[in-house]
DNA sequence: CATTATGACATAGCGCTGCTATGTTATGGA
DNA sequence: TCCATAACATAGCAGCGCTATGTCATAATG
């Protein structure tokens, strides 16, 4: 049940169309108290959705390939997020929505470390200086794709500029991280052409 | 009325209460009519407390004066951008927020123009390289502090770790936009000193 | 000057929202 | 067998944005 109602709402998300409580319920069998009973109200709802968000992406960063080329594989985590987040804008924004709940930040961070070990490793490889901060760089490299892509998502950016953008983005803040620029650039424009 | 209800639904915003129709008219004097009159209704509201976000952000940049050092001058820039910013959290995420209207887009554009304009003084004064895109190095700019600014108005990062994750990707942008490291970092620190 | 049109105001009420109180049913353990 | 527990359905609550309607002041018009 509590699958069905968090899967349902997720189509809807999709959908556009508003996620109340009275319109999740109907059609699935279940009162609006099903939604009480499983979730503990509306925003237990959106929290199971948000949850639901992260193990999608989760699952399309699993789903990334590790190559002999630790930058584009870090440039090919950035593709799935971006992927992801423009297959299901609605539940991306959900997922950054203003009235997230702290609960969920487990599950974003689970993702989130999938960046920083391949950060560590591009590093260890040599990529990257030796005194990079796989951490720092994670962070800064996620915040300016969120920043891209929320844009995109929210209309402020057309979709056809994002891959230029996020992979100047992208080799400006991994050539400051010490790896050559035209191997840099290489390796990211390769993730994007889904090399 | 019309400022003094898009007043009260800032104040209201900064307190954190919430922006319904009869808790903004209540104590004004005016009826729920006053908001239909004025503004058609509240979509017609939001997009004006919105319009007082970007005009309010607009006097923010205007104040940021012009020195000679035009990568102090952009980085002073994303300074002011950040400060409007955590000053006022709601706001901020009223101006950004995912229903905002499409009419918005003008007061947007017009603060964002500064930005572009104060890229294509770095690269006239030669700080930059010759080739540099204004708009271009402008939206990876901003797209980055706005993941930035984001992320910490809405809790996911500590705020005291704006400065220095907002300095190395500015200095990471600009120094693939052609600026020297050294003397680019020293700049956009200036900037986050309030020199 | 008298009349009328217009815009701003207040009141009452509609349909919808999330939520809760209450009653019913089914399942599993003492 | 009896009962505790959990999940279910129904009805109704306060609150939401919004609209219909009536009132009143102001200003333009013959």
């Amino acid at each position: 049940m509590r699958g069905l109602l968090v899967e349902r709402a997720a189509r809807m998300l999709a959908d556009r169309e508003p996620v109340t409580l009275r319109a999740l319920v109907e059609g699935t069998g279940a009162s609006t108290m099903a939604v009480y009973t499983h979730f503990g109200g509306m925003p237990g709802l959106w929290s199971a959705v948000r949850q639901e968000g992260f193990t999608r992406l989760a699952t399309r960063l699993d789903g990334v390939a590790r190559t002999g080329d630790p930058v584009h594989d870090l440039a090919a985590l950035g593709v799935a997020y971006a992927h992801n987040a423009l297959d299901a804008p609605e539940l991306y924004r959900a997922m950054f929505d203003a009235r997230a709940d702290l609960a969920d930040a487990p599950a974003a961070d689970a993702t989130f470390e999938r960046l920083v070990t391949a950060a560590a490793r591009a590093r260890d490889a040599g990529r990257l200086a030796a005194d990079t901060d796989p951490l720092g760089l994670a962070t800064r490299y996620w915040a300016a794709g969120h920043g891209l892509v929320s844009l995109v998502v929210q209309g402020v950016l057309p979709a056809e500029s994002l891959p230029p953008l996020a992979t100047d983005t992208a080799v400006a803040l991994l050539t400051a991280a010490g790896d050559d620029p035209a191997r840099c650039r290489e390796s990211v424009q390769r993730a994007w052409a889904g090399g």
